[in-house]
DNA sequence: TGCAAAACGATCAAAAACGAACATATAAAC
DNA sequence: GTTTATATGTTCGTTTTTGATCGTTTTGCA
């Protein structure tokens, strides 16, 4: 076994794992724990691994070196939990409609379990994400880029969406009320109510704290998805759940 | 046993273990190791394969045989070089394309130094990458997602490409001789091609391991180019760039 | 906090593989 | 038949790889 192989081994075994341990590896491969210290030592310097006590990491995705996960990270609890309760809606061999920002990204550990599904997305962390999972076809649409979101906007980007059609829609929000769904961007605005438009059912994805948040423009009624998945973390909130027939809310 | 013959031997071994040691291969041709080392040595040299301590092992294409990471780290001081060399090009106020890959991608911290300029990539990596520069204008176009390279591709890339004009593109490379540039795939190829078309001025940035590798599709001539820049570590392309007129040619 | 176990890096040693120089052999060219 | 070029083998000093040892650092637990 040369040391190229046993090197292969190891990242591939990373891959899978995420993480692997001196041990292990000196075992599986039938060498010193010495020489898997410095395999990974090696790899560690060429940036293929992150070095931990007792083993190493998958090295962090470019995406995750950036400061977008910062301002992921808020609320992510509460974005996990919508996200599960939105994934009841995938279904094999669909096309999906996947709008831009945080809550609905969190979306896409359930989509990377399909078998086959076409994700059209206009968010660069969220294709950096479904590079992962090469059995998810991925189509980014193009635009100009909006540096604090990650995400492309634009004449081009609305137009090209225009022209597409999806199964399923995920749409985020930067605020609701008791009707309506808002977001600051016109053009962003513009793109939600396309992709609602020209889907055959649009899930909201949006958390508790965005209610009554105000916001300039109007993309959607709330009765116009077929469902509205959200957490339930505030107190007005939940008055209004309650008051509302709650056949399309999932909490 | 004529030396083609032993080599002929060598490559069908090796496609099917995907290895080969030089003790076995000295015992099985019965020829000295040393025969063997120097046959492993000249198909190293023409990159057949891949040599290792011990033998050799199946050279597969950069791009499968290497993940994204891999290939970010492999020749980055080549790369880094390179790209050093390449920025002596940019200017302030003007349009950009760069191609996609790990080499032009070098090149985004001197694209960031810039005041202003607007930049056409469709690349997610460097989309990422050129995020952390808001005075830079950056427009990705789309297309559908490669997980391999973290970049888009297919005819909607093409025809959007084919709509655009640029004062300047830097252009990577799988492969190169002494009077092409070659891409693996045929719709890179085809939008390498477009680029260069529709710029004003091109420059080439291929680092001296593409030498003579094999690949299959033409998309320039050397001569295309207003600058070829690479390093000068390999001495077949020593050789060939003393033969030059060295007027375009940086290293 | 302090202690023991585990993991670590540094150093040394041995075996395997290596490259370079030189020698030999074989085949083609004159 | 001699010369020349190419291919192969031998020798030997050097480099690479790996493992063993040992003192030090880190970690988890009492």
């Amino acid at each position: 076994m040369y040391a190229e192989e046993r090197r292969e081994y190891i990242l591939k075994k990373l891959q899978t794992d995420g993480k692997v341990s001196v041990l292990d590896l000196s075992d599986e491969l039938q060498v010193s724990e010495v020489t898997i210290r410095r395999d990974l030592a090696v790899m560690d310097d060429m940036n293929l691994l992150t070095r931990t006590y007792g083993g190493a990491i998958e090295r962090k995705s470019v995406t995750e070196q950036f400061s977008y996960i910062e301002r992921e990270t808020l609320n992510i609890d509460s974005k996990k939990h919508i996200a599960k309760k939105a994934s009841t809606f995938l279904r094999e061999r669909t096309s999906i409609f996947l709008d831009a920002g945080t809550t609905v990204r969190q979306l896409i550990p359930y989509v990377g379990e399909l078998n086959s599904a076409t994700v059209i997305t206009f968010d660069i962390a969220m294709a950096t994400d479904l590079a992962r999972y090469p059995h998810i076809t991925t189509v980014l649409v193009g635009g100009f880029l909006e540096h604090q979101t990650l995400s492309l906007v634009g004449i081009d980007t609305y137009k090209k969406i225009e022209t597409l059609q999806a199964d399923l829609s995920f749409i985020g929000c930067d605020a609701f009320n008791d009707t309506d769904a808002f977001s600051t961007s016109t053009m962003r605005a513009a793109i939600k109510a396309k992709l609602i438009e020209n889907s055959d059912q649009s899930v909201l994805m949006c958390d508790s704290s965005k209610y009554r948040q105000k916001s300039l423009n109007t993309f959607a009624k709330l009765k116009d998805f077929n469902c509205f998945t959200t957490d339930r973390h505030n107190d007005r909130l939940n008055k209004f759940l309650s008051e509302q027939s709650l056949k399309n809310v999932i909490q």
